[in-house]
DNA sequence: GCCCAGGGTAGTA
DNA sequence: TACTACCATGGG
């Protein structure tokens, strides 16, 4: 089924090459994205984006989906308040952050430490082609990745170990009703798991659960603030969080977006 | 061939 | 609380 929707103040391109999602590739000048049990084919042309999906999918959900529902005019003022960041800001117009499958967010982070993006890619295509039907688009629900080994020599390396923890002690309903709690409650639920630390955390926090306060702190988030805000100081993790709380509060998670996507693309100056 | 990558954990000071 | 070694591996 295919959808025109209207979407102004949106990027296809920033958003969906700022590495929030993991399945996903060109197609026909657009892009063909999976999450979830969700696949799309996206095609930008000015302020429509052309969306073919499967029949069951509404267009409120893939509007949700693409979080064309948020003011991304009034997030950007805002923003471009602190003068640090307004070249990020300008370099990624349209960059939004998609509300994706919790699930699938957890495992794509938990691969993601100390692997660049395009090798996440490749982890995350291989965990899926072993351990669902090939060719479905659905990624693997909890409790059917591949055991311990085959994660490891499908090349998720020292990350099989929590990748099984994952697989077996995790639950949808669990990860969903995070959504319920406060920020610093499905944090702390989040950080009990083997193998999430903050920054996994955090990830899931704001790409999947909603909370847009959640600042990840990555290599390239890490070097950008300690550069624009500190002189290229070294500033623990700690710090660096309390201090993007206290300046951009309920957006912190859209200014790390756009430093990260910025910094990473080499486009900070 | 080398440096680095969307980290987390356990141990130590 | 902060720093370190270690974990495995491939992209550029």
């Amino acid at each position: 089924m295919k959808r025109l929707i209207h979407a102004p103040d949106f990027s296809l391109d920033e958003t969906i090459d700022s590495a929030q999602v993991f399945r996903c590739r060109p197609e026909n000048g657009g892009y063909r994205v999976r999450n979830g049990r969700r696949e799309f084919l996206l095609t930008q042309r000015g302020d429509t984006v052309e969306v073919q999906t499967d029949n069951g999918i509404t267009q409120a959900e893939i509007v949700h989906f693409l979080a064309l529902d948020e003011d991304h005019a009034a997030l950007c003022e805002r923003l471009s308040k602190h003068p640090e960041i307004r070249t990020a800001i300008e370099t990624c117009r349209g960059l939004r952050i998609l509300r994706q499958d919790p699930w699938e967010c957890l495992v794509g982070f938990i691969c993601s430490s100390c692997c660049n993006v395009p090798r996440i890619r490749k982890v995350v295509a291989s965990l899926c082609d072993a351990a669902g039907e090939h060719g479905s688009p659905a990624f693997p629900a909890p409790g059917s990745l591949p055991p311990e080994e085959d994660l490891r020599k499908l090349g998720a390396g020292y990350r099989a170990r929590f990748l099984h923890a994952v697989n077996i002690s995790t639950m949808r309903a669990w990860l969903n009703g995070l959504r319920l709690q406060e920020f610093s409650v499905a944090r702390r639920r989040l950080m009990s798991l083997d193998g999430v630390g903050e920054k996994v955390a955090d990830c899931v926090l704001l790409y999947a659960l909603g909370f847009r306060e959640a600042f990840p702190i990555d290599v390239w988030v890490r070097r950008a603030m300690e550069a624009v805000f500190f002189k290229g100081r070294k500033i623990t993790a700690r710090h660096l969080q309390a201090f993007a709380a206290d300046r951009f509060g309920p957006d912190a998670g859209y200014a790390q977006q756009f430093l990260f996507h910025a910094w990473r693309t080499r486009r900070n100056r």
